[in-house]
DNA sequence: AAGCGTTATATCAATAATAATATAGCGTCT
DNA sequence: AGACGCTATATTATTATTGATATAACGCTT
């Protein structure tokens, strides 16, 4: 007789916030935007602009962050469609082989997403 | 040539907060509880321990949510084992085939949650 | 001891998410 | 023309998650 495997359900999340000393419990929270229903912009993909803003490439933004190339285009892209204007404007070929940056409404939204998180963190510390 | 499938990463969340009505953009977040990197206490779980409270089995409480009973199970092993001490308790066979109650800390503990989330729903209008 | 309905558990199929790999295409520069 | 490095895309494999199904165990009741 085997035992059944109880998956633990365990953390894959990011926004640490406070802690009840004695019961070891934590609360924790996430924060994201969406449109139409659609996840537009969250951390890792925050994250992920600002990388390509600082270094002019998705693949090397990518990298940076430990995410396969592959994953970083899919956000882009996701991205991009969702936004009523692109948030990263890319080409293929040239110099360098080509380049990815964030164009002024991708700054923008990730400001926006960013300030809303700040906020939230702030609030969320009274109530723990 | 065929076309890249894009997923669209499209929304499996829950709490609905504020709208920006001009750009279709809508703020949402989540809340739980826990221990040890863990989930212990989220909305879903939250809502099982009250159908058990209220139905007095597990069975009946997945059937109204619309939860294989599998599914029910683990999460409650996964909750009695995290927690200090069990949140349900339970028991087979007997004249009503067997059931499952809420133990005085599970009550806390969905208590808690429900409180700490509500607090937060309210705080996140303010920043909406 | 047979029946009942629930808890408890195993097993397998189906689906989804992720990773790994390969390759085409592009545009500037030499 | 050829090289370079990046974007763009396809394909396959792997892993994780979920669903479906079946069945054992349990203990009260009759």
């Amino acid at each position: 007789m085997t035992k059944t495997k109880i998956p633990d359900f365990g953390v894959k999340h990011v926004s640490r916030s406070g802690v009840q000393p004695e019961s070891g419990i934590v609360v924790r929270s996430k924060v994201w935007l969406e449109k139409d229903g659609k996840l537009l912009m969250g951390w890792g993909r925050a994250t992920l602009l600002e990388r390509i803003d600082q270094l002019g490439s998705i693949s090397a933004a990518a990298k940076s962050m430990n995410l396969t190339y592959r994953n970083a285009w899919l956000w882009v892209e996701a991205m991009n469609r969702l936004a009523r204007v692109p948030l990263v404007e890319k080409s293929s070929g040239g110099a360098l082989g080509g380049y990815a940056r964030l164009t002024e409404e991708g700054r923008k939204v990730v400001a926006e997403y960013k300030e809303k998180r700040a906020r939230f963190q702030k609030l969320l510390k009274q109530i723990t």
